[in-house]
DNA sequence: ACTCCCTGCGCC
DNA sequence: AAAGGGCGCAGGGAGT
């Protein structure tokens, strides 16, 4: 089958260029930093062709201070390096123009994506920054082959300042992106603000429940008591054989001598197997992964006076969810979050959007009937009264598969009954199935577009063979990146969704509220007690403002949970 | 001693 | 019950 890399997916028309996130347009300030922590500014007309001189600021902060009363965009290379240092002394900015996050966002649209690390060094030598030490080497034709496709040509010793002005100019070649540039450029600020404010964290709660679950904390290359109890306990019921419970291929071993054989060590295997070993190991699994990932050596490397300061990667993720660096800060287990408490005399506001994904794909097909069905706050229980007969587990496997791919089990005939009853919304992501499985594009609803598929799959679901057939793993792989397209687009736009609420959000905070973590689909703010209910407004108010932002007036509804806790885990 | 892959599991 | 999407991280173990 021909593959047809450039023909995409089709994208929902009449996005507004200008938004709440901020006038595209107005005053454009471009600003450089240099080591010493001063820096150069410069402002911009709208078309991105300078509108004054250079100017030098010796204090930054109070330069940019001065510059943000009359509420410009700052258009900057990377706000992940520029704005912590701007954040430390004490300036916080309302809009900007992040070229590294809007390159990659273009280059995607355009069929050219590129590693983050490369783009990242590609950057910064056309940028005349310094580059960062895990860039790739460095290519000759980096100024011509990232802005296409007029390409920008800079001469090798073009002013940083000037080459900011380029690069904006180039970044104006696809107005459609107008949105998610600007959502994705205040996603980054918030990223920054979080890493700044610190999301609260008691160190004396998390040493209590490594007690608790753990024993006291031993000495270095030591088991936890506890654990140790355990490991002996599952030895002893493995006849006293030398084993390790750290070891997956020990623990296949030690039940293959027991007479059983196992598939893999994964908990839910195990989980079938009758032999006294099982319930100490499942025991014993649940309590090193604790131990492991978020233990002592976990506190004493990511909090510090009372906050736990991770990385967040914004794009991180092709579909455009963030990614974090450091401390697993997407994966805080739900009995860690006791150990997330507000500061006296302050709440945290945990607000979750429910359900967000079929929520998104009933906005995305506008179709009618699972619209009506997003009515309820509780989606699947009413997808289950009109479809699955009131089996709520039913028909959240039903739509789960549907944005997954999922097949097996019951999943199939599942996916029938609601193809039948919502055949445009499961066309919609069968559509994004099959192209992906032809090798095409398919993008986001504010236009973020998947990767090409590698030169590899192409080579390998390209043709038939002489007898006109596709070899298994041809098919497999065709399918495979279907799976990937086909949820692509549900947790892409997703992402869209909440970088929409999340740029919002952070401009109708009260002053002393503060977003302190993002996960997906949820937020939390640490403010004082006395703005909890402004909060939770203006979280409500966000989420109305995300939805129209991405769909105009649609009816589908997306309702969020806010709620003020003193705890995190008290949410929910 | 170091890197790299695999396994397994935490989160959405 | 089991296997569909996206991640980060740590330990084990193999390879260098």
């Amino acid at each position: 089958m021909a593959t047809h890399a450039l023909q995409t997916f089709p994208v929902q028309p009449g996005l507004k260029l200008s938004d709440p996130l901020g006038t595209i347009w107005g005053v454009l300030v471009a600003l450089v930093l240099d080591a010493d922590g001063a820096g150069r500014w410069q402002k911009l007309h709208d078309d991105g062709t300078p509108a004054g001189p250079a100017m030098v600021a010796s204090s930054l902060a109070s330069a940019v201070a001065s510059l943000e009363r009359a509420r410009p965009r700052w258009v900057w290379a990377d706000t992940s390096e520029v704005y912590p240092v701007l954040l430390a002394a004490g300036v916080r900015v309302d809009r900007c123009w992040d070229l590294h996050l809007t390159e990659a966002l273009l280059l995607g649209v355009e069929g050219r994506h590129r590693e983050p690390k490369e783009l990242a060094g590609a950057l910064a030598r056309v940028l005349g920054l310094p580059a960062p030490a895990d860039a790739g080497p460095p290519k000759k034709d980096d100024a011509l082959t990232l802005f296409g496709p007029e390409p920008v040509v800079l001469p090798g010793d073009t002013d940083p300042l000037a080459a900011l002005s380029l690069v904006f100019r180039a970044q104006q070649r696809n107005p459609a992106l107008g949105l998610l540039i600007a959502a994705e450029s205040a996603s980054a600020l918030v990223a920054a603000e979080m890493t700044f404010h610190g999301l609260p964290w008691r160190e004396d709660v998390h040493n209590r429940l490594l007690q608790e679950v753990l024993g006291p904390r031993p000495a270095p290359g030591q088991r936890p008591k506890l654990l140790q109890a355990l490991a002996d306990e599952i030895q002893e019921a493995f006849g006293g054989r030398e084993m390790n419970p750290d070891a997956p291929a020990s623990i296949v071993k030690a039940f293959a001598r027991a007479g059983i054989e196992v598939p893999s060590a994964r908990r839910w295997v195990l989980k079938k197997v009758d032999h006294p070993a099982v319930k100490p190991l499942l025991d014993y699994k649940e309590r090193a992964r604790l131990w492991v990932a978020h233990g002592w050596s976990w506190l004493d490397t990511w909090v510090e006076d009372g906050r736990f300061r991770p990385d967040y990667v914004v794009g991180g993720v092709v579909t455009g969810r963030w990614a974090s660096r450091g401390g697993a800060a997407l994966q805080i287990p739900r009995l860690m979050r006791q150990a997330v408490i507000a500061d006296d005399g302050w709440c945290l506001v945990a607000a979750d959007a429910s359900q967000l994904e079929p929520r998104i794909l009933a906005a995305l097909s506008g179709d009618e009937r699972l619209i009506e069905v997003c009515g309820d706050d509780d989606l699947y229980a009413a997808l289950a009264r009109d479809s699955f007969k009131g089996e709520r587990p039913r028909a959240k496997i039903a739509m789960l598969s549907a944005m997954y791919g999922g097949t097996s089990g019951e999943a199939g005939p599942l996916l029938a009954v609601l193809r039948k009853r919502f055949p445009i919304a499961v066309g919609y992501v069968e559509d994004a199935a099959r192209a992906g499985e032809q090798g095409r594009m398919v993008r986001t609803r504010l236009g973020r577009t998947s990767p090409t598929p590698s030169a590899a799959w192409q080579e390998l679901t390209g043709g038939a063979d002489e007898s006109g057939e596709s070899s298994s793993s041809s098919r497999q792989a065709a399918r495979n990146w279907g799976r990937f397209t086909r949820n692509f687009v549900v947790q892409g736009s997703a992402a869209d969704w909440t970088a929409a609420l999340l740029g919002v959000l952070r401009t109708k905070l009260p002053a002393d509220a503060h977003l302190v973590f993002f996960q997906h689909d949820e937020v939390l703010v640490h403010c004082p007690r006395a703005d909890a209910d402004a909060v939770v407004e203006a979280i409500a108010a966000a989420g109305r403002e995300a939805t129209r932002l991405l769909f105009g007036e649609t009816s589908v509804r997306f309702p969020m949970n806010a709620v003020p806790v003193t705890c995190y885990a008290d949410a929910k």
